[in-house]
DNA sequence: CGGCATATTGAAGACCTTCAACACAAGTGG
DNA sequence: CCACTTGTGTTGAAGGTCTTCAATATGCCG
């Protein structure tokens, strides 16, 4: 059997969502006032909570974050996992608060966008406000995505939809494996995707049993990726 | 019983989502090269296909439209419903193509903003970029509301969330009435809550026997909204 | 009024959850 | 080093929710 381990992995800078931005604007000026480069958190560490004023965006570089709203009853409902080039924070412009906690699921570096400067920066250069427009336009259509799933897909299908998306997402920023380490533990994915731990557990065995999936803990070997697409449903 | 029939609803331009542009800088310019005013749509009227370039943006001025994409064994799945002051098209603006196709519902009048123009108008008015980054943040921040109700909730209070959604969209937009008039049929309701049509049918006889709504075909009375809020779920 | 699409209701079954017991790994202290 | 604890993941059995299939009812538009 292959080796299911992988180590963990940063972004290059010319992979990452805003890396023409930081590239070509911000060059090698480490002492930027908008962008705070590679701000280390350890893992579990609470990067925002809900309801804070928003300073700044996020930009993961390593490690893995998530995002989560609390309901009135005290429940936590995950409500996005990110990786190394991704950006978060969008959905607090509007109201310039937090919506969401963020919290890192394992020792993580983050590049810290300033909102405020960074929103000056929208009006005077025309490559950021591309850029950024074009993030929140893909955002949404991604977001539209994954309404899909949830409103069609049974768990089988978004276990399986999880799993590939990971695998592309990571792919996406030039780290194309077919390993796949999960920072995430069950309890998060199963919240995150509307099932129970239970669920999650039975369909990982279900997917070794075919031979598609090798899962050991956090470890997932990708064994048969076109049977890992057809099992997740057509709508990628 | 009170009167449960409401008359068609049109958005005046300044609770309309753009209506702070339309109103300072379009102005009265009936002509204007970015602005076309109240194109009107037959119900059933195809108003874009998936695939198609984006040329426009949508702002609705009356009536109702569904979105919905296509998958490849050939089903419908609706993406979102847009009522008066609403905006459509933001997922469109990174690929510059439609991603999903776009139907009227009833006879709809729409006011479309070429997208080119409008690109080019957002990097000369800060004004135009503010209330469009706003909108697009506040559109992924629905999103992902949406997302929890679909990942979190059971069949109850998906309904139950989406009458209340209804009667506070149309709230926003000046349209305070507890007569929601249903321009979508029961199909397309369970179609985009991920659920079928007899399970849909099954609650709102429930909720009727509950007296928090009165049902008749497509018009809804909402008789008691703090329990329906109650039955929505905490998250709203 | 008749015909067709849309909506409602009932019964059986599938899928996922719940509850409970057990397995396994990592970390702590004796 | 092992016993103990704790957190995390797995597995089984019973039950509930929603779907499926089928029959019936209602509404709409000619």
């Amino acid at each position: 059997m292959q080796n299911i381990y992988t180590p963990s992995y940063s972004v290059p800078c010319e992979l990452c969502s805003i890396g023409s931005i930081c590239l070509s604007i911000f060059k090698d000026d480490y002492s930027c006032a908008i962008l705070n480069r590679k701000r280390l958190f350890e893992k579990n560490d609470i990067i925002a909570q809900a309801g804070e004023p928003l300073n700044n965006l996020l930009v993961i570089h390593s490690g893995c974050l998530k995002s989560y709203a609390v309901t009135s009853s005290g429940a936590e409902q995950i409500t996005g996992f990110y990786l190394p080039g991704d950006i978060l924070g969008f959905e607090a412009i509007s109201s310039k608060k937090h919506y969401n906690s963020i919290q890192a699921l394992t020792k993580t570096s983050v590049c810290e966008v300033r909102h405020e400067e960074f929103m000056s920066l929208m009006a005077n250069c025309g490559q950021v406000r591309d850029v950024m427009v074009n993030l929140m336009s893909q955002e949404i259509l991604n977001q539209q995505k994954l309404i899909l799933m949830l409103s069609q897909k049974n768990a089988e299908e978004r276990l399986a939809s999880f799993i590939y998306l990971l695998y592309t997402r990571y792919a996406l920023r030039g780290h194309v494996s077919l390993n796949i380490k999960l920072s995430v533990c069950r309890s998060d994915i199963a919240n995150y995707l509307g099932l129970t731990i239970e669920t999650i557990s039975r369909i990982f065995t279900r997917l070794q049993q075919l031979n598609i999936l090798a899962v050991k803990g956090k470890h997932i070997l990708i064994k048969n990726l076109p049977e890992l697409i057809k099992f997740s449903g057509e709508l990628e």
